[in-house]
DNA sequence: GATTGTAGTATCGACTCGATACTTAATGAG
DNA sequence: CTCATTAAGTATCGAGTCGATACTACAATC
């Protein structure tokens, strides 16, 4: 029985309080959350013949903006590759949720739409059942962690060399003007709910 | 084109600091945070011939105590099927990082031992790359992040009706001796070692 | 105009996972 | 003590995931 300890584990000693905590307490946690987690996705989908990752990409295309809902785009966004997705979102348009048509700029773009019975699906499945219960019992909770977790993401994307994938109007690019608004990348006008919506192309300010 | 919410969209007004957060807005986050820490398991499985479930599984085994080293418990663990795990389980026996052997006491239950080759593999895939930099990076928020994803896990394992699995030292059985630990439910003595070990019986103070 | 790069698809094989149908063994009620 | 019930585990099927590889079509660049 060796007892050696795991690699990479390690102790981060804080300069505020003095406190030792482990990563790896940290990561055991945060792994176990995630399994949680996608099990509930798993459930939440099961009912309409969905796996976790077809809900996923059926989310995120209910919130892209028009930049952003290419088979790339999603693949990017699930941290996969256009080669898996591609049977994701053939799975997607066979049960009639979603709509192929070709880019008319650049013709080897696909582009994804979904249709009103896939819009009405992701307003379902927008809902995570536990999560959802467990911050409204306590608000200053989902304060809290609302906080904590998007620095996490933020660093975890900047490490890991992914996009960002935030909301429209928190882009770097984002310009008010005198009638709406407009994306200084592609020099469009955004409407309000542009400005709300998931961009592929998003840069934190 | 529908402008409904999605259902389950929840703003939570906060009696502290008068801010309004949306739970969706947590989610959106959480769920993505899963996405790349899945990805990153399945990076770091792949070079072993690992899928992530069964980086999970071997984790759980390299951890879990002597009453927690079955099937039955990993499944729960891991919030699956007995059916599915016994899958994941066969394979990992063949790939020889893992021995089954059948219980004494009851003769249905099989006990699984991570053979050497296991526990190696496990030591060396502890180590999720991607949160144990941003962890590292910032201490503060390493210590932040640990007590609000317990909080979160804690309440997530309530309201679904899994079980906890806790460290056997922070089990409300766990009891303190002239020369030792007892565990309250088994009787049975504990090693120090013992003691930092995840528990299926564990259950909070 | 040839080369290089990008978007997407098709196919293969190992694995996941729900569902279902079993086997074996412990438990519990009469 | 026996029979019904319950629990632990395995086997099998089918649809889907996902990496790998090979391919087509189009755009961009030099």
């Amino acid at each position: 029985m060796s007892m050696l300890p795991p690699l990479g584990f390690v102790k981060v000693l804080s300069s505020r309080y003095h406190l030792v905590v482990n990563t790896s307490d940290v990561t055991a946690t945060l792994e176990r959350i995630c399994t949680l987690l996608r099990n509930d996705a798993r459930q939440r989908g099961l009912p309409h013949g969905l796996q976790p990752v077809q809900v996923e990409a059926l989310l995120y295309l209910s919130r892209c903006n028009r930049y952003s809902d290419t088979p790339q785009a999603v693949a990017d966004f699930l941290a996969s590759t256009k080669g898996t997705v591609s049977q994701t979102l053939k799975v997607l348009e066979r049960q009639g949720l979603l709509a192929k048509r070709p880019d008319l700029q650049d013709r080897r773009v696909v582009r994804l739409r979904l249709t009103a019975a896939g819009r009405e699906l992701a307003r379902k499945l927008a809902a995570p059942a536990v999560l959802e219960q467990v911050l409204v019992a306590d608000a200053t909770r989902a304060e809290r962690l609302a906080a904590e977790l998007k620095g996490l993401l933020g660093a975890m994307q900047e490490i890991g060399g992914h996009r960002t994938f935030g909301a429209c109007h928190t882009c770097r690019f984002f310009t008010r003007e005198d009638n709406g608004f407009r994306c200084g990348l592609t020099s469009e006008q955004l409407t309000p709910a542009d400005s709300k919506l998931i961009c592929r192309e998003h840069e934190t300010k």
